[in-house]
DNA sequence: GCAACCTTCATGATATATCATACATTCATC
DNA sequence: GATGAATGTATGATATATCATGAAGGTTGC
């Protein structure tokens, strides 16, 4: 039974709860979505990363990194102002709005988490955090460490 | 920082795991996705299931199930017959090529499950499944017991 | 100052996720 | 057996994930 698989339970409770997570800020009339906001709070934390770099702390690609920022920038969240030394790029900026989207934002996902962990202790999350990271690890391709020779 | 927020953890790490369980049946040659796999897996073990069937079985919507059937039939890994007690149905038949991907995959996901689950004990993976069932209780829609009056 | 390379970003193609809806079929009820 | 409810499937719209590639700008080395 799927039931028993380990990553099953792992992709199970990953989209229960960003379902949950993103029905309770629908439910509070915000337009955004999860991916969207976190994208936004990185962008507002350092204005000066590139796609690639926001991609690397939210773990998503350049790609979908990209597509998120246009949608951002389209719904006013987000503004780009050129940047005069390195015509690729564009200075990101959060808006007025989009800080008062953040905010908005803000005490729902608290909750949301907080709802979500209910009945796990500190050392419960501790141990569930440092579970999940090595599996990541033993997922992530070999470091230099293992690839060489 | 993100990397201290519990869902951060689990979303790379079933990310992370997803690309390297798909990057090691690709590497192998074998044209197929994990949710394609899993699909026709649970089809293979009941073939007389509803999309929504399926779907609880794989965590999916009976959309995202009804689009990877007909990729699967489109491929030949599956096959449709009218079933004549109920015109909306059809029975799915896992194809000749369809049980022979499947069992080309299968040595395949054991490995990059155990080769995930490294350093892992099983007292481990018990406490995890487990953290991870009680986090898709709490984001679940209040049961029965939960929403009356 | 040019050639080769690297970085940044955009986008096409395909797959999946979600919500909503449309359509056909079946079932329940009368 | 007609009707309304429920079921099963398909699909449109939108968002994200992934891979690949293209285009433009920047850097390095000569």
């Amino acid at each position: 039974m799927l039931s028993h698989i380990l990553f099953y339970s792992l992709d199970k409770a990953i989209k229960q709860y960003r379902r949950f997570a993103q029905a309770n800020i629908d439910r509070a009339g915000i337009a955004i979505t999860i991916d969207q906001w976190l994208v936004l709070r990185v962008i507002l934390e350092k204005d000066d990363l590139t796609q690639t770099d926001i991609g690397e702390r939210v773990f998503k690609d350049q790609a979908s990194v990209a597509r998120i920022i246009r949608l951002l920038t389209q719904r006013g969240l987000l503004a780009a102002e050129s940047l005069p030394h390195d015509g690729r790029r564009t200075r990101l900026r959060v808006t007025e709005e989009g800080q008062r989207t953040l905010e908005a934002v803000q005490p729902i996902v608290l909750s949301n988490r907080q709802l979500a962990l209910q009945g796990l202790t500190e050392a419960d999350q501790a141990l569930l955090s440092q579970l999940l990271d090595r599996i990541y690890v033993n997922c992530s391709p070999a470091s230099d460490s293992d690839n060489q020779a």
